[in-house]
Parts: C-alpha cells; structure tokens; sequence
RNA sequence: GCGCCUGUAGCUCAGAUGGAUAGAGCUACGGACUUCUAAUCCGUGGGUCGGGGGUUCGAAUCCCUCCAGGCGCGCCA
C-alpha cells in the first residue's frame, strides 16, 4: 500500500514503468529503499550519487503519504522512513471497516476465469499427488474470486479413457462370476464388489492387480479390447455400467476432496465432450480455419496433422514433429478433443454440452454436470464455459500437449484465447524411501525418490494421509478437541504443506516432514488466529471495551507493533502479484509471516522491557485500547488469508 | 539427439522483475508457563548459494560451459 504509492509517484518523475523496492540491511537507514537510481544512471550516463541527489530533492517537493523522511546513502540508495503512526491511524479504520473485503480491490472485473482442476481418473483413489493438484487449483479460484473476477471450476472426468476401461474390464473378467454378455443381468456383477471396503480402495488394488495380470493372460487384453469398443458405443451394457462405476468413483473423489474444502461448480464428463459431437465440429473449424493439413506421403501418410516442426532425422531414423490429430484409420487423438475441450471453454464452438444439476455441497452451492439426457445450456440458470481466461491445472509432465493445444489454437487464428489459455504447471509428489516402504513399494535399487503410481498400485492414499494427520493433531494437543477441530486443522496442516512449496518444486513426501505441527505450518496459522481470538474473548469477558480512537494512537510504535502494521499494510498488495503470477508459495509465506509478526507482538509487544503486560492488563487504557485494535486488526486479516487458502477460521484450539 | 525443470545450512525449503551483511522451519544444545492459548517465544551453533568462466558499480538471481538429479519429445491416454 505504502510502496505502491510512492513507486507511482516514482514512476511519473523518472518516467520508467516498474519500480523495484527492497529492505536495507539496518532499520535505521529506512524502512524501505530503491536502488532505481543506480539502473537509471548507466541509461543517463550520470553519476549515481548526482543523479539520486537531484531524485531526493524532487521527492522533498512532493506531497509523500506517510512517508517521514526519504535519505540517500552510497552509491545512489534511495531509503524511506515511513511515519508509521500516521499509516496506522488510516490503516485500522479501514481494516475494521471493510472487514471480510479489506484489501480487496475496488472495481469488479467483468471478466470469467475458467478453472480446471483434480481431474482424477475416476477408477481408483485419490493419492496425495492428486491433492496438490486440487488444493492449488482452489487456491487459484479463492484468489481469482477474490480480486473480483468470475470464477468457474471445473472437474474434468475422463471416463471413457483406458485407465476405467481397465477396471471394468477387471471388474467384469478377473474373478468369477464372469460377466457374459447373453443372458446376465449386470448386477451380480455389482454383488462382487466387497461392503467393508471403501469401493476406490477396493477400485485402487483391483486396478494395479489387473495390470500385473495382462501382462500374462492374453485373453484379457482381447476382452479389455471389447469393453473398450462397448463403452465407446455408449449404448451397450457395459458402457452404463462403466459409468456407474465412474460415477461411484467420482462421488468418493468428491468426499475426499471436500473434506480439504474442495468444491466446484461443474464436472465435465469425456463421455459427453464425445457425444456432443465437440471433436466433428472441431474438426471443421480446422479445415475452415486452416493449420490443419492431410498428409499426402511421408511417415504420416493419411493422417491430419498440425504443422509444427516438419520432418527430422534423428540418430534413430527420421522422425515427425508435426501433431497428429487424425490418424490414418481416422480416430482422433488425445490433443485433438482437447483442443475441441479447450475451444468449448471460451465459447469458440458452436457445441454445447447438456447439464443437470448433480447435488448440493457442503458449503452450500450447487454443483452441476453435464449429462447425456440434461438440460440445454440457455435452459438453465447457470452459464458454464465462455471464459476469458483459462487455467489448466495440470502437472509439469503435461508441459508440452498443453503448449500443443495453445499452439493450434494460435494456427487457428485465436491468439487471444491462445494468450489466454494458462496451463499452471506444478511438479509432481514423489514419496521418500521412508513413506515408499511404509506404503508397502518394492523397490530394486535405492532411490532418493519413488515415484506414485496407479499401475503398480504405490501411493499415498488421500484419505489415509487425512486420516493420519488427524491423529497426529489429537495427539499433539494437550487438551481434548472438538471433532470439527481435529478436522479443520488437519485441512489447514494438508492444504498449508502442499501449498507451501514452490510450484517448480517436486515434493518428496516424507511422513515426519508433512505431518510437522510447528513452526512453519498450517497449525501455527491457526493458532496465531485463535489466540487473537481469544484476547479478544476474554477482553469482552472481562469488561475491557475498546474501539479504534485515533487519540489513543501512540506517537511511535514498538519494533513488534510496526512489524505488525507493516505485514498487514501488505497483505492487499500480495494477493494481487499472486494472482498476477501464480507463483502460490507467495500467498503461503505471506501468511506465516503475518501470523510471526502477530506472535511476536504478542510475546514482545514492548520489546527490551523486563517485563511484558498483557494487553488486557495494561493499566494505560490508550494503550491497552490501541493494541485490542491491533489484535482484532490481525483477527480479521489473518483470517482473510486463511480462507484465500481454504483454511477455517478457528476461533478456539 | 532435442527441449524444460531442479541443485542454497545436518534435513525440508523461501529468496519474481540483478541491489547493501543470503533467510525461515526442523534437528542439536541452553533458557522462559501462577500470566491475554507454551502447537509459543528467546539464545547458541551451523553456508566455497553444485564446479568453473563471463557480463557490471553490484550476481544465489543474467549469459556460457561442465557435473549431478528429475521430466518431456508416440498414428498412448
């Protein structure tokens, strides 16, 4: 808030677009400072220290909003002091008055963000490889919703893919009965299914048993390869069947997912983008728009590809770098019905799925789905799809079939939307040798990472992992807790240890480092915003009223006070740079910092004395008043930082 | 072969657009609860920012090169 006004005062005198600020090495030279000049001087072919001199005394001249003093040190730094007591006086009544909106910028954007996440395979469970995936994509969507933006979240699920073709086909051919295709009515098929087991975690082993058993048995493939045929039919038995099972999957994905206050507005069924008949007019559009091209010879004869590279020769041969969208036996590929998904996305089809609303969340809001039999789009009350921004939340691996699709969409002629469509790339979690022996992975030789995998069946079961943390907190209390608690800290613990890392990090998960309670945490947030809570609590009790006067504002705050006045004066400032960079660790580290500078306060409000008072128990009633106000202050911005990572507001531990 | 990412304290990681003396947390050791919540706080210890070159007033950050690790590049999805 502070910077950001003065870099804009700045950038009218110098005349430069961006502004970079930092932090001197010792307090006393200023409170922020800007090494600008020295950047500008090479350009200006003048001496630093002149130049700078002459900035000082321009700046001298301006009217600067709490800034008390601007100073020069060598070779050319500029250092503001900043009146803190004058910020405070303006900062408070604002926080208090805009409350849950504080910070939050002024205009609303009347422009959609469409986001795109989990998007699990609906034939087993979730591992926690998948949550990152899904706490980032929320993350992403509170932030979006929060500057202002419309937001959609989508779940995309792909049932008509290999990955339920195997579990069905395992379903219906591993274990007798057999399903025949005749005379059996399909639910004997259901009856197989075990009623003490969780049906993704029974989904889960039968996936990774089935591919150790195709390996082998080569009746299955040929059985596998029908059931891929019936499904695609979408009218034989055994395509409904799948997507029940699908179904099944998709509702304990859900509950999994909302357990981490995870929701969405709409799940996208691959079933559907088919049926809808998204890739045909796709295709059209191709031919119409250009970019698309039928090969005539070469190793891609007959096949439809997107002109990307041509034609190269590699130590193994000639190879193609062109896309494939139609292969020669005229299937389409992956890429393709992404495309076509993507172009739906921002409206640039002239398809349109079919919707029914699916249930009511927990928090409330209705999620809705495309459906065969549903509802027209302009018959319901919902707008789905037509966005002017779309985020992927996908993982890095994804990197290059993602820049394919925004790449054919620039040969198309939609540039804008190609700019538009963001693919948030995140690297993947791998398990330690510790968790991939807990797990029970055999593995050969040693590696510092195992990676998860469906096929073989090794991970960390979202659930499990909720589970364990859950425990894990019950154990580190030293008091009884409310199950609602026990549950809410072990969301803010997950989505904080997920969160926290950067997105080009790949996470080794470790048991011991994931479910930490101190320190750098998901517990310490919500601790630091209980406390508050409580002083507060306990004030009201006691009779201790207190409300923001300017007349109790001290003429100069304490190291902790200003510390916490100048975390909180942040807080609307990095929330926009993350939403304008998506690098989410920055929200995280925020928020820890926020929470430290409170605890702080708390512990040292008036550091170098003896003694600290409790601030109930100050007998000074403006300073007691004064530092209530910058408790509640804290109360209310903490807890906006915690609900933009989708965390509870706890206001007891 | 081509491309992308990573390498920072014993461990796990921050350090966006180059800035002044590189930071957290965990671990270890030593302290602080009759108190507004000790899941906290204070102190001590800990670094050739993978190696080497370069660019410049200034490099963990930019360029080159080498080393180590991960990932991607299919008429798979």
């Amino acid at each position: 808030m502070i910077r950001e006004e003065v870099a804009e005062i700045l950038k009218t005198i110098l005349g430069v677009e961006e502004i970079p600020f930092n932090v001197p090495p010792k307090r006393e030279m200023g409170d922020f400072s800007s090494a600008i000049c020295l950047s500008l001087a090479k350009e200006k072919r003048r001496p630093p220290l002149e130049f700078a001199k002459e900035v000082v005394e321009t700046l001298k001249s301006t009217l600067l909003p709490y800034i008390l003093e601007v100073t020069l040190s060598p070779p050319g730094y500029l250092n503001f002091k900043v009146n803190w007591p004058k910020l405070t006086e303006e900062l408070i009544p604002e926080i208090f008055e805009k409350a849950d909106h504080f910070g939050q910028p002024r205009e609303i954007k009347n422009e959609k963000v469409f986001i795109e996440h989990t998007s699990v395979n609906p034939n087993k469970a979730m591992h926690i490889g998948h949550l990152r995936n899904s706490v980032l994509g929320d993350t992403v969507a509170r932030i979006f919703k929060w500057l202002g933006y419309r937001t959609e979240v989508c779940n995309y699920i792909d049932d008509t893919g290999v990955q339920v073709v195997d579990v069905v086909t395992a379903l219906l051919y591993l274990d007798p009965p057999f399903f025949r295709e005749e005379d059996m009515d399909i639910q004997t098929i259901w009856e197989k299914v075990p009623a003490d087991q969780p049906f993704d975690y029974f989904c889960w082993d039968l996936y990774a048993r089935f591919q150790g058993e195709v390996e082998i048995d080569l009746s299955l493939r040929e059985k596998r390869e029908k059931v891929l045929h019936q499904i695609e039919s979408g009218t034989h038995p055994v395509a409904f069947f799948a997507k029940e099972l699908a179904t099944r999957i998709v509702r304990s994905h859900l509950d999994t997912v909302a357990q981490l206050s995870i929701y969405y507005d709409l799940l996208n069924w691959e079933s559907d983008i088919i049926h809808q008949g998204f890739w045909e007019a796709t295709f059209d559009l191709l031919k119409a728009r250009g970019g698309l091209r039928l090969e005539a010879g070469g190793p891609n004869q007959g096949c439809w590809v997107v002109p990307f590279g041509g034609i190269v020769e590699t130590s193994e041969g000639v190879r193609s770098l062109d896309k494939i969208l139609v292969r020669s036996n005229g299937s389409v590929t992956y890429t393709g019905k992404d495309i076509a998904y993507q172009l739906w996305k921002f409206g640039l089809l002239d398809k349109d799925f079919l919707y029914e609303k699916w249930g009511t969340q927990a928090n409330g809001e209705d999620l809705w789905t495309t459906a065969r039999d549903g509802q027209p789009g302009d018959h319901i009350s919902k707008q789905f799809g037509k966005a002017d921004w779309v985020i992927n939340v996908i993982d890095v691996r994804q990197s290059y079939p993602q820049e394919v699709v925004r790449e054919c969409l620039k040969q198309m002629g939609f540039k804008k939307e190609a700019e538009r469509s963001i693919h948030l790339a995140y690297e993947v979690v791998n398990l330690s040798p510790q968790a991939a022996r807990i797990v029970g992975a055999e593995e050969k030789e040693e590696k510092k990472a195992v990676a998860m995998s469906g096929r073989s069946g090794t991970g960390v079961k979202a659930r499990d992992f909720i589970e364990i943390v859950k425990k894990k907190v019950v154990e580190k209390a030293d008091h009884a807790l409310e199950e609602s608690v026990v549950s809410a800290l072990a969301c803010a613990a997950i989505r904080y240890y997920l969160l926290k890392f950067t997105l080009e990090s790949q996470i080794v998960f470790d048991f011991d480092e994931a479910l930490k309670t101190t320190g750098d945490t998901g517990v310490y947030l919500e601790y630091a915003h209980a406390r508050a809570c409580s002083i507060l609590r306990k004030a009201e009790e006691r009779g201790v009223i207190f409300g923001w006067k300017k007349t109790n504002l001290p003429s100069q705050l304490t190291e902790t006070e200003r510390d916490l006045v100048e975390t909180l004066s942040r807080f609307g400032s990095v929330i926009a740079k993350t939403g304008k960079n998506l690098r989410i660790s920055q929200l995280t580290e925020y928020a820890f910092d926020l929470a430290t500078a409170f605890t702080n306060f708390y512990e040292h409000p008036d550091p170098g004395a003896e003694l600290q008072t409790p601030f109930i128990h100050l007998q000074d009633e403006r300073l007691r008043s004064f530092r209530l106000s910058l408790v509640k202050a804290f109360q209310i911005v903490m807890g906006n930082t915690l609900k933009l990572m989708g965390m509870a507001t706890l206001e007891r531990i």
